[in-house]
DNA sequence: GCGACAG
DNA sequence: ATCTTGTCGC
């Protein structure tokens, strides 16, 4: 771990360690986490980030969509296509996806306020999922909104749009919340990543939540890769 | 040993 | 996440 001058990520550690070694990092990141409302200023941009994977050619395809906050009129998109060098575990998607997503977040124009990633922010089995693990980085508000648990207890929240639930770890802790953000449809699992508190991360989502089940910025950074990821590899091959 | 397991 | 065919509904 060292500090870094010259760029938007305070802290670099090793993107290839071996597993143990992985939890080492997020285990020193994780002090460094803020659980409470600390944004650097008013909310004028946010930020969605997705990825999509293309298996024959190995190849990760990242985006980060920057939006103007509350109109949400697309300021900028980043990019970044490359081969996945860390294979998808349990607990350590950052190793894999980080590496693509921290190379769109230094050649960003316009530095969001806020961002918005697709896998959780602290419930995670060491308090340290992808949007706080990049939070920490770069010391940038980030929120996780996943689309499915990884760890924690909860009873499904009601049907209607809003309905929420709390999202508990082993310790009776509350580490996040279940949301529905549409009617009758599966609901996603909102977690603070850095410099966000728990209400305000699931307050913040559903605000950022339209017509459809995912909020708006990582709904269309979503849209966004999979384009992507047509124009590298159409369809045939 | 078994079950669980973001993307 | 991807792969993969059909199906149901606005």
């Amino acid at each position: 771990m060292a500090a870094t001058a010259g760029s938007r990520q305070l802290v670099r550690h090793s993107w290839s360690p071996a597993y143990r070694e992985a939890v080492g990092i997020q285990e020193d990141l994780r002090r460094r986490l803020v659980l409470t409302d600390r944004f650097h200023r008013p909310l004028r941009t946010v930020a969605g980030a997705d990825l999509s994977y293309e298996r024959r050619r190995n190849l990760l395809f990242a985006a980060v969509l920057v939006f103007s906050w509350p109109e949400l009129r697309l300021l900028e998109i980043g990019e970044e296509v490359r081969p996945a060098a860390f294979p998808y575990i349990p607990g350590l998607l950052t190793f894999r996806e980080g590496p693509a997503m921290t190379a769109i977040l230094e050649r960003l124009r316009h530095w969001p306020d806020l961002l918005v990633c697709d896998g959780q922010g602290i419930a995670h089995p060491r308090g340290l999922g992808l949007a706080a693990h990049l939070g920490v980085l770069f010391d940038l508000p980030t929120i996780g909104c996943a689309k499915s648990r990884l760890i924690g207890k909860y009873t499904m929240p009601g049907v209607a749009k809003g309905c929420r639930s709390p999202l508990v770890d082993d310790a009776g802790r509350r580490i996040g919340t279940v949301l529905r953000t549409r009617r009758d449809v599966k609901p996603v699992f909102v977690s603070p990543g850095h410099r966000v508190g728990l209400e305000s991360a699931a307050d913040l989502v559903l605000q950022l939540v339209s017509r459809y089940r995912l909020p708006e910025v990582t709904r269309l950074a979503h849209h966004h890769v999979n384009r992507l990821r047509l124009e590298h590899c159409p369809p045939a091959g």
